[in-house]
DNA sequence: CTGAAAGCGCTTACAG
DNA sequence: CTGAAAGCGCTTACAG
């Protein structure tokens, strides 16, 4: 049984090897790995230069093994914007990889029941559940994973739950400061098109504008408000409306970028040009922001740093002894920022 | 040393436990899983009923590391498209977990050199390298992964490389097809807008087109080929130049839906009507074509599955014996199908 | 067709 | 601050 054949594959320098050139024991090397404290400068030193010299990358599934870290999240998603989900995906991808966790994504079907789909998850072993919009802001699928015992993180919703990990821009403030900077332009007559109505921030952005158009002592017109969903082709729709009121809105702020795009097309359609005649300003910072001309003003939101922190405040809770779980849920508001470009100027002088 | 603790965390049932209930050992367990054929039907049903019963699911680290099987494989990717890279990566995602492939996404910088790249991929223990447009079509790029010795599969190529997996569409029979759908539609002066000139699928596009014509024995004028470079705006310019020509064509089949949506900004804002006035189609089915109103005829692409494809194929050849590498080389062609939607029709009248 | 032994590369839980 | 031992859950390479 001593003859035995190595196995197959050259493999790479593993802890022993690296134990050996440093002169240590694989314990210390796996201290040094994991930026354990207690190991002495010197003895650090020598055991990162061997891993530099080995050129030694950890084995993960070694160390999952071990560790008993094993960590699987689940990513939810049902949102259309493909923009969205991917830049999404970039940050918690980068963060599941940095941690060692799996990410699972799971397109949800609307129409299977949410407890078949707890139920698959539980199957998969899933240890977690990432919720991007819109479906973090679904009361019954919250309430199937909180009654599954699973760890949520909402991601983008107005209305956190009490159980979840939630990271939120402020969409309120988001919506205030974008009317404002628009008033700033010298515009008194502002459209706005609303987003989905079962969507928890679209009440938040039209607060956001009601609430700079009262603090700049403007007229509330209601025939300025014009309802969307979101989709490109409500706000087609909504601007074509809005641009039939008399006298005209002098700029349009779109819920989110789909329906400004939409008010562009509109606008030209009715050989306005944009910024000169009218200027449009949307939300997200999507690919369609830039992707058409020209390209248009938008709040941004980190939604790849917003996936990040959300994947790891789950690894966190996963890896945490479950006692303390309910303490830890963490509502994380993060900074967004006014994208400025070519879709709003003055408004023109009639 | 007997009396140690259990190491924490409750972990589910392993293959102890159904080798146990099953009454055999770990090892016939281990075949059941694997789907060797070597089992008796009988062994395999009480296997199975075991791993029923308990639930039972592989662990993946544990399997990993003993099977030797580690296999990361790298997505290169700069396509500017997010919605291009989230299907893709939803394929290769599902793939990866589906054979225990660990994937990483790496943006690549266009200012680093190939060779700090490839060095970084190497000291990430990368297996293989997933190249998706416009890279798959980047020489410099292929040379260095060659000579570095990684597998590669290339996606969407006009051209493959000799070493190299390749998953294409016949994207000259595509544009082809898709030209003689409109010829077949009566149309009899079709604008073409070029990709650009430094992806190998544009002139392919473009042969397509120039052979549709041939075969239908219309007149081939160069004022119909307008120049793009797959962005909207250069689609913006490129419609608009052929607008201007005199008769004005009836439809216009753009080599991207980016610029199949500019083609419509321009009609629209010239007062003509999609498709009552012009027709006008696109190639990827990415997600403009269904934003935008009216949604674009489009040519499908199998993203997602190519990219499946793609992965499977680079694990199948990382976990080959190095020797029959080269042999096992693999230039697959998928199916394309063309999405009919609402912007294309008859030519009008007059 | 089935099984006993060894080992994958790392970390936990102790002990000193 | 450091190390020797055991074990994570599975598969490989044999042997029967």
């Amino acid at each position: 049984m001593r003859g035995r054949r190595p196995r197959l594959g050259a493999r790479g320098p593993t802890v022993a090897d690296v134990a050996r050139l440093a002169g240590v024991s694989p314990m210390t090397v796996s201290r040094v790995i994991n930026t354990e404290t207690s190991v002495l400068p010197a003895t650090r030193d020598k055991v990162r230069t061997a891993i530099a010299t080995l050129g030694y990358v950890p084995n993960l599934a070694a160390r999952s093994l071990a560790g008993g870290q094993q960590c699987r999240i689940a990513l939810l998603h049902a949102n259309p914007s493909a923009a969205y989900l991917s830049e999404f995906l970039m940050g918690s991808l980068a963060q599941a990889s940095l941690i060692d966790a799996q990410l699972i994504v799971e397109q949800c079907d609307p129409l299977e029941p949410y407890q078949a789909l707890v139920g698959r998850l539980s199957g998969h072993r899933v240890d977690a559940v990432l919720l991007p919009p819109p479906l973090c802001d679904d009361p019954a699928l919250l309430a199937a994973l909180e009654a599954a015992g699973l760890p949520v993180a909402q991601i983008a919703t107005g209305r956190p739950a009490a159980f979840a990990h939630a990271l939120t821009i402020d969409d309120e403030e988001a919506a205030h400061r974008m009317t404002t900077h628009l008033i700033g332009r010298g515009h008194r007559r502002i459209g706005f098109i609303t987003g989905a109505a079962n969507q928890t921030v679209s009440a938040a952005r039209r607060a956001g504008y009601d609430r700079a158009l009262a603090d700049a002592g403007l007229p509330h017109d209601p025939r300025l408000v014009a309802q969307g969903d979101f989709t490109y082709r409500s706000g087609l729709l909504a601007a074509t409306a809005l641009l039939a009121c008399v006298p005209r809105p002098t700029a349009i702020f779109a819920s989110n970028d789909d329906m400004a795009a939409a008010a562009v097309a509109v606008a030209h359609r009715g050989h306005l040009d944009v910024p000169a005649d009218l200027s449009v300003c949307g939300f997200d910072d999507s690919a369609m922001s830039r992707t058409i001309w020209p390209e248009i003003t938008t709040v941004h939101q980190p939604i790849a740093d917003m996936a990040r922190q959300a994947t790891a405040l789950l690894a966190g809770t996963v890896r945490e002894r479950s006692a303390a779980r309910e303490a830890s849920v963490r509502h994380v508001r993060v900074a967004f920022t006014i994208r400025h470009r070519a879709s709003d100027g003055p408004p023109p002088l009639d």
